[in-house]
DNA sequence: TTAAGAATTTAGGAATGCCTAAATCTGACT
DNA sequence: AGTCAGATTTAGGCATTCCTAAATTCTTAA
């Protein structure tokens, strides 16, 4: 029987191996706000059901069942964060965490509807792909705004959505998937960056540069 | 902390205690399909946290605070059902159990977010009153269809939702909340009740009686 | 190459929520 | 009052999922 933690334990790795080969211990359990040892356990637990493989220190890699498990729960995460802005109106900041509840709970059902009523999109609010039922998710690993060159436009692809405060920052500044952003200069020492968006400038920290994952623009 | 455990418990033993007084352990017990000794265990732990009344051998009573919690979950309950069923087109025999689900998880805002997108409803799709936000909710307590004497009419008021099958039935024979119907005889021995619905004759066994609710008809 | 330091695992424990089996209480009938 | 059936509670256990502390393994740099 699959749980709600093992399936969160699934989508972390999932997410985490996007680029890499195996994910460690450590990265699952700061990325879930766990100490290692739990992690070692859920871990060992997931392995003896065939979802990952795992030796001892070398860390993770999901199986093709566990990549499987993994892709449905993040279809369904994907799916309410854009049916809950889309079509229930909310604003985009506070559906990550309502989604994260109500990934592991809705039917099959309830998902079909969503996607039907949305007619059946491809990217979530936030710019992330969304898996198809069955198909895989191809998910394209993109700079972030900090490691654009000075002068050079891009168009944001994604950003993260962890942070509700943080989107309501990219709200304000036009920071949206889909929106081209100039960087006009970079502050030395970790400093801020000069963007152009829609005309405008503004001075924003590395911190928040480092959450938005952008493809360069076609000139 | 309240767990999903004790709002299940908590919204059991307010509709049980719907008429009643007092709920008995072995009521809650066979509602929820759960051994009598879990029930004694989770009540004493909501005794100890003031949401129940209750003394050994002699039942349980929700207190205000208990009452509270209780209506907020039916109040989540019902009105997932209602928008499943009108904005999401679920049939309605599929809703009980998602909303069973659901119920736990959802915010605030998203219950309020339905229930304007449902114009603030107050009753679900089965004919039971939706608790206002704050407010009580007084349900009237209904003779079932058993009950109604031969040669009357009655308007139903709301029917049982646990079971899929027997809802699927309901909507075949157009036994739907606000519907008329009239008990033209009972066979004796717990036979069939023949009623007429819509003009069409039925032959409906008990065990479905018991499960519509109705109010007279004023004729 | 070896020893510190980081990462990981093991060990032991706590809370939740369920179970079965055994003990106890209540209420009704003699 | 005594007894018996049924209801209820207590006792002891199990699975899940987390924790901290201690032990172990790996990596890297002197």
């Amino acid at each position: 029987m699959i749980t709600h933690a093992m399936e969160d334990y699934l989508k972390t790795v999932y997410l985490l191996q996007e680029g890499q080969e195996k994910v460690s211990t450590s990265a699952i359990a700061q990325q879930m706000e766990v100490s290692a040892a739990s992690v070692t356990g859920m871990i060992r637990k997931l392995a003896s059901m065939g979802l990952l493989n795992y030796a001892s220190y070398q860390g993770v890699e999901l199986t093709e069942g566990g990549k499987k498990i993994a892709q449905e729960i993040i279809r369904h995460h994907r799916l309410l964060e854009l049916y809950l802005v889309e079509i229930m109106g909310f604003t985009w900041d506070k559906v990550h965490d309502e989604a994260d509840k109500l990934e592991h709970v809705i039917s099959e059902e309830f998902e079909e509807r969503m996607s039907e009523a949305l007619g059946n999109p491809t990217t979530d609010p936030h710019g992330h792909a969304i898996p198809t039922k069955d198909g895989v998710l191809q998910e394209v690993a993109y700079a972030t705004l900090t490691e654009v060159d000075v002068g050079s436009s891009a168009t944001v692809q994604h950003v993260n959505d962890n942070d509700p405060e943080m989107l309501r920052y990219f709200d304000q500044l036009g920071l949206l998937p889909g929106a081209v952003v100039q960087v006009v200069a970079k502050e030395p020492f970790n400093g801020p960056l000069r963007l152009k968006i829609d005309q405008t400038e503004h001075f924003v920290g590395r911190e928040v540069a480092d959450n938005v994952f952008v493809s360069p623009q076609i000139t």
